[in-house]
Formats: C-alpha cells, structure tokens, sequence
DNA sequence: TCCAAATGATACCATAATTGTATCATTTGT
DNA sequence: ACAAATGATACAATTATGGTATCATTTGGA
C-alpha cells in the first residue's frame, strides 16, 4: 500500500524565534551616523563626548568604534586636552561599503561550508552562481552610497 | 595652535575577527540541498538515513530541517516504516525566499534600533530608504531562484 | 500481535558573534 | 602639575547559530 495519510499542513510558527537577518550591525550603523556628524562639521575636531551627547551611542562602545575607524585610516584622531577626531577622507569618497567591511568584514553572501572545508561543489553549484551575481549587484549599488550623501540627508 | 600631530594612517588589521557576513546561513543552505534531492525524486518518499547517506548532514539536524520545512507545508510527511518524506509543492513554486524565511525569519537589512525602541528617526533616514530600495532589487531576485530550477543544476 | 523503522515534538547543549564595559597608559593644551 | 582627551586591550553579557539527545507515536510487515 502507498502511503495514502498524509499529515496535514499544520502552520506552527517558528519553533526557533528569529527574525533579524540583518545586513547592517549595530556598529556599523553607529559608525555612519559618526560619520555624518563629523562629516557636517569638517570644520571642527569632534570629541567622544559630543558625539555622545548627538547620537546617543554608549560611550565605551562609541569609542572603540571611532579608534577603528582611526587605524583603518578614515578618521585623523587629535589627542590630548581639547583633541576628538575628524574626517581623514571627503565624505563623498567614503563609501558604504567601506564602512561595512571595517566591521563586518569581506562580503559572502554564501559560504557553503562543508564540514569545515570548502564545498567540493563549490565551482558548479547553480545556487553559489546565483547568489554571487545578486551580491555583485547590491554590492555595486551599495557602493554608489556614500558617506558624503547621507550627511546632506 | 590647531593640532598639527596627525597620527599616521596606522593600517592595523582587524581588532576583531569577523569575515562571515552570511545571508544563507547553514539551516537554509541544508534545507534547499534536501530539497533539492527530493524535487528529482519526485515519484519517491525519501527517508533521512538516505538524505544522510547522499547530501553528508549530521543526521539529527537534518530532522529538525525537514520537520520545520514540513510545518510549514513545503512536505509532505509519511511516518511510520517505509515512511519518510516527499514535495507538498511543485519544486517550481518554491522559491529561495520562501526557505530563507522559514530558517531565518523576515528580510530586513537595516533596522537602526536605538536602544531596543523603533528609530525615532525611521522615517526620515536617508540610509534606510537607499537599503530598503537595494534591499527590494535583491528580493525580487531571489525570489527568481526555485527549487526547480536549482535541482535542474 | 509484536517489532523494527520511520517521523513528531521538544528539551538541551556548545560555540561563536554581537553588543557592549572597564581599565590603565599616553598625549597635550592650559 | 593637571585635566581632558585618545590608545590599547582585556573582559563580560546576551543572543544567534549549529548541533545532540530523548521519548512518544505511527505504521508496514514477519
Ligand atoms: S557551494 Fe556547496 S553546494 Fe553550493
Ligand atoms: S533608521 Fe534610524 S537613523 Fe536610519
């Protein structure tokens, strides 16, 4: 006989909760609204504490954010009394993606693990294929997105 | 004086390891390679220790996979001896996105909290709008993507 | 009828990534 | 000398990811 029962299609909702997915980490959202203040006032250095004060970023965190930012040459960083940070680079050449990679890392829409190595299939996954040709694209279009833009809101 | 000490463009490299930025997580990528095999064995019911045997996914997560892709209506469930599992859905209907939402919730590439409320400035952001849009393009892309066509290899 | 083979449901666990905090050293203008 | 700033770095809490384990239930067949 062939299985004639099926179970039904029951709806039960996620057994795991998620929801996030996000592109975007919290750091790096910190780091553009940074830069966007720093970016619309060129003219002076930028202390922690201001910035603290206009964007309601913890302070230690924001800190860490804006050394990284410093040794990753997109911030010149003025120390002692009366020192902060200001923009190493014109906004308008600092791209989106710039940002992402400080604190995300190198894009990799689908890594495909198998077991710790790389995938054997690798080179003739139809589905790695796919993917990687939508990553090029949002990448190219991410990178048309600059700080310089976004500060001019 | 106005601060002539820069510090240097140090280029000191990550202070953390990061370098996944994954959109496919592992579930998904396990979820659309099973798929895929039943979507060519469409006139079998295949059981896990043959999906274990042929796609090398430690067994008992695999379960866990078919069991939510069942759930949530993708399969069809035969229990019992000789049981196992087969498509609810022709493979062409089923769309990356589709399983993407069941292993890992609802898209959204930027949320901007701002201490765990909803941005205040949500709706006037200019990041958002511009990821929202490349956000949208990548969708309708995915949801290009089928079973069907990536069982076709 | 009883057993083996299969899924259903669910709880648990280990590791890594995310999102921070805290501390102390160093520099610098006054 | 001192206060105000960054530099460097170690630590901690929370959450997400990836995976295991267990027991109950169903079902075909000897
Ligand atoms: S890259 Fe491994 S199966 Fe797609
Ligand atoms: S959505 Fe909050 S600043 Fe962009």
């Amino acid at each position: 006989m062939r299985h004639p029962a099926q179970i039904g299609v029951a709806r039960v909702l996620s057994l795991r909760t998620r929801g996030s997915m996000k592109l975007i980490t919290r750091d790096t959202d910190y780091a553009v609204r940074a830069l966007c203040y720093l970016a619309k006032h060129r003219e002076r250095t930028i202390s922690v504490p201001e910035l603290v004060k206009a964007l309601e970023i913890p302070r230690p965190f924001l800190r860490k954010i804006l050394q990284l930012l410093h040794n990753k040459g997109i911030l010149k960083a003025y120390k002692g009394k009366g020192g902060g940070f200001s923009m190493a680079i014109s906004p308008g050449r600092i791209s989106l993606i710039e940002v992402m990679r400080v604190f995300q890392g190198q894009f990799s829409l689908n890594e495909c693990l198998f077991k710790k190595e790389c995938c054997p299939r690798r080179y003739s996954c139809g589905l790695r294929k796919k993917i990687m040709e939508i990553e090029r694209q949002a990448l190219k279009d991410i990178g048309k997105i600059t700080i310089g833009n976004l500060a001019r809101d």
